[in-house]
DNA sequence: CGTTGTTTTGAGATATGTCAACAGGGGTGG
DNA sequence: CCACCCCTGTTGACATATCTCAAAACAACG
């Protein structure tokens, strides 16, 4: 069933709209984003990606994937042919179910980032983001009391938060100062967990 | 398999995040709508759903609804229960199919209102959302040359767009006197398809 | 005709955007 | 080892889209 290994570098196109459904991925190591593109060069991602996660489980359901996915670091994935895939999975009833626990799981995802979009200030949707990257990753075992490698620049974060850069940078600087969180090179520690739930909570 | 028939009146609660994923509905007739409520009375409105949809889809796959679903205007249902429903579906591949491509769709939905609350001003949000519709009503013939009904108020359209309902006004006033659409008593008549959709695009 | 909910409007407040400059760090090539 | 460059983060002054709050007009409805 498993096609290879594939590695991407820092920005290179892992997937796009226009690609045919016929592959998945599983990120073995590093992290990627979907993100919809507009004309003129906005966009926002939809979703951020870590090890364990699928790319383009939409190819499963013989469509293309919803934005395009980027590698956000240097990225190993296995490569896998949908349709193998997807007869493996849907032949036993564990397989069906992770099919359908990711895809959930990824919706409802979603539908909570559009919640923080539409209804908290800047604040509380950094808040909010940076608390359910971190459920996630402690969950897979990539975040220690947490601390945790994190790749994404505050472009990537205005992005994913409808905010400007500018915007995230004082944002984030913010927290910094009130002893919530530290941030520098790629790595983030979160140091006040009951805080910053209060302010994604009421922010 | 079918259970029955039911009815809610506006306003009625028709399935809740603490639910058991027990039932799924098809919208006979009316408008309802799925909302995350924050624990400050703001919500997210996350979809609407008009008649064809389903409600509880989640329920297929044995989990609770994301949000709170609600009559926007006096519905009727069909009622049926999950588990019959589901190996109903599965027992086909046109089954199969049909229920895949509806949690596909709605996802992809959810990405896109994701897209216009994260990088779009109010004109544009509104304009995106109204078109949005339209195109889904038109495919299920609810929609006559752009002129349908439009059940949701400037408050709903506020909380699925991220907008206060003053301002929700104000976009809707200036796409009136422009003579894009008009708007009264729970119809809307889309009058200018071109610039509404360059407005969604650009703004 | 009161009542109740929705739309419309205004004046003023503010969160966030814009733009531009500067700082620092880490790589690269000389 | 230095000089340079590029990318990202940081900061400031200023602009503005949107919010807030409140009042009034309007419409639907018993």
């Amino acid at each position: 069933m498993r096609r290879g290994i594939v590695q991407f570098r820092p920005h290179q196109t892992i997937m796009r709209p226009e690609d045919p459904p016929s592959i998945v991925y599983t990120i073995y190591e590093g992290w990627a984003y979907s993100g919809i593109v507009l004309g003129d060069g906005r966009r926002q991602i939809v979703s951020f990606m870590i090890p364990g996660d699928s790319i383009g489980l939409l190819s499963l359901y013989g469509k293309s994937p919803i934005g395009t996915v980027r590698a956000l670091t240097p990225t190993t994935l296995c490569m896998f042919d949908a349709n193998d895939m997807k007869s493996q999975l849907i032949a036993t009833d564990q397989g069906r179910e992770a099919l359908e626990r990711a895809t959930i799981a990824c919706a409802t995802e979603i539908a909570h980032r559009l919640t923080d979009v539409g209804q908290r200030r800047a604040s509380g949707r950094v808040a909010a983001l940076l608390l359910a990257l971190e459920a996630r990753l402690r969950k897979r075992g990539y975040s220690e009391r947490g601390a945790f490698e994190f790749p994404p620049n505050q472009e990537h974060l205005a992005d994913a938060l409808g905010l400007t850069p500018a915007h995230v940078n004082r944002t984030l600087m913010q927290f910094r100062k009130l002893g919530l969180l530290e941030h520098s090179k790629g790595r983030m520690h979160i140091l006040d967990f009951s805080q910053l739930q209060r302010i994604a909570r009421e922010d």
